[in-house]
DNA sequence: AACCTCCAAGAAAACGTTTTCAAGACAATA
DNA sequence: TATTGTCTTGAAAACGTTTTCTTGGAGGTT
């Protein structure tokens, strides 16, 4: 691979001024800059990265930390955070944490070590001590925030989309309504749940109301079995994802229970499949390309813009996806 | 952040003698290494990875290309990938290509520029002419290979995938039978083609038995629909993917064709969502997260064992998935 | 003509490592 | 005691850049 000092030689300059010339740093007569691209281009040359990254310059990498990529409400979010780091001219690391904030941390720091420019972080658990502790590169919160940070983020305004869900709910008249969720700590998490307790602030059957498992569709089954087996009286289901509606909807056929005219299911997130499920499921459209596209250029901005910008934090606004597991279509047709 | 001197300095001893403890190069005094040690902890020293690539280290860096990441598909590839490059303290860079072969150049040549270790490539066309150019970083190719190469890869036997799906047909009593694929030139398609072509070698409807569109559930259900409206007489469809399958189901529902009993309908892939279909689709499992995993063991292996190994060409079987839609569940029961 | 200013370009320092080279200490051998 | 060898350590070169410092010359001003 030809380096800095072959050029020079070419060209018969020095390599200060091939540095120059790749940096458009200072002027140089036209005659060798003519002269230097001739060579670059003869020898096929690539400044270093490392060795400019050692000089203090970016390195053009960002990390993205994310749970799991095999969870489908991921890849869109991947996607849309490459495509604008790519426009931009940036390669992004990709780590899994698996919801486990040590296995976090560790990514954390392994990240830094590799002098990333910034870091995007789907955070897994609400404090993230690491973070406060060496704040070397710029990160922007994803999906999900901290409390008790001034970090960037940009999230989904979950408070709403459970409205959207309840108020649905409540339009076609279901009464009872249960909540199937998970023991997990994030924001989004919270949010609907929150939001679920405060929609039913005073309503006698909320104690009863909420569950909590895992964000699978095994552990929507084995809730809704659960739900099932103690005889509780409900006439819809709200899921924390689409994976746990799924779960929920199997047993429930299995129960001979129908879909939507017994129960309405309402899933969470809008995965891919959703649509293509049997029946398609009701759910709320998290826009989660977009989640990562805007993270993106937040990260880039922060890293880029020298000025100290103010802190951004960004709700977007999820969309509640009427299909045919809440509200059957003879009923709909009619409505519509 | 401390560097390598602030830890000579703080240890009383030469920089030499700490690079000699942290890469244990060489004999040092049970003494000294202990200074050196704690001045490590105490500064919380971290050696700086772009002075250690500068000097030829490994940097630790895998590339990783696909297509898409929002494919289905895909994400199971890369968490293999990732799993056993992390268990080696690798951290991956995660491209895209959108099966553009101009893109995957770009990529490619980015990549090599960030001095990456080695890259995973999946391929998104037969000539990868680019390969061939500057053979700087060891590749593997995952997923599909490229003829008049002599690159390792790790692939899926389609040739076997495709005989077991036909010979189910056939057990089943399936005569007519319909491909639905999509022209592009990969190695898995074109093995899966030819594997069809091959099977009904002979058979006079072989002509007008296959179909080119594209790998989703749109042109799945174009193609389905073209078929049905050309009158075409088939009692099974075999897809490309299970995307295509999908589309297909649809269409036959909506025109009151029966799945299975008027018309099986074979997938390829299994992706996560093809379980929770309705009906649920009979496909062909493609050990995917294996598929990454041993990847990744291979470009690992490449890298770090100085001999120059053989290359290795590696296919892994898959399996047939038999669910709802290639035989109905009475007729399924009385077999078995 | 003498002086100052400005500009283009080269020399050299710096970034943080690893590694080669050289040297000093000490033990072992003759 | 002189010689050889081994072991430990420090000094310095090297990796490929960017950037500061320096220099030489051209042009303008008095």
């Amino acid at each position: 691979m030809a380096n800095i000092k072959d050029v020079a030689k070419m060209a018969n300059v020095s390599i200060s001024t091939v540095s120059r010339v790749i940096n458009g740093t200072a002027n140089v007569r036209q005659e060798l800059r003519k002269k230097v691209m001739k060579a670059i281009n003869e020898l096929n040359y690539r400044s270093n990265p490392l060795a400019r990254g050692l000089k203090g310059f970016p390195t053009r990498t960002l990390g993205l930390i994310i749970p799991n990529i095999e969870n489908p409400f991921f890849p869109a979010m991947v996607r849309g955070v490459q495509d604008v780091a790519n426009r931009n001219g940036y390669a992004i690391f990709l780590c899994n944490t698996d919801e486990d904030p040590q296995l976090e941390e560790i990514q954390y720091f392994l990240l830094l070590e590799k002098k990333i420019d910034g870091l995007l972080l789907v955070v897994s658990s609400m404090n993230v001590s690491f973070l406060d502790k060496e704040p070397h590169a710029p990160v922007v919160l994803l999906d999900r925030y901290v409390e008790n940070s001034d970090l960037s983020y940009v999230v989904v305004d979950h408070k709403m989309g459970m409205n959207l869900v309840l108020k649905h709910l409540e339009n076609i008249g279901r009464k009872k309504v249960v909540f199937l969720g998970s023991k997990d700590v994030t924001s989004g998490a919270k949010e609907r749940l929150e939001s679920f307790v405060e929609y039913f602030k005073g309503v006698a059957n909320l104690k009863t109301g909420i569950f909590f498992g895992e964000y699978s569709e095994k552990s929507g089954a084995y809730m809704t079995q659960k739900l099932l087996s103690k005889r509780i009286d409900f006439d819809a289901i709200v899921c924390g994802n689409d994976l746990i509606a799924f779960g929920a909807i199997k047993v429930l056929k299995n129960h001979g229970v129908n879909i939507p005219d017994d129960v309405s299911v309402v899933g969470y997130d809008d995965i891919f499949f959703s649509a293509y499920h049997s029946p398609k499921l009701t759910t709320v459209h998290q826009p989660t390309y977009e989640l990562g596209e805007i993270a993106a250029h937040l990260i880039i901005d922060e890293i880029e813009k020298k000025e100290h910008e103010p802190k951004k934090h960004i709700r977007l606004e999820p969309r509640l996806i009427v299909r045919e597991t809440s509200i059957s279509g003879r009923i709909k047709n009619v409505n519509s």
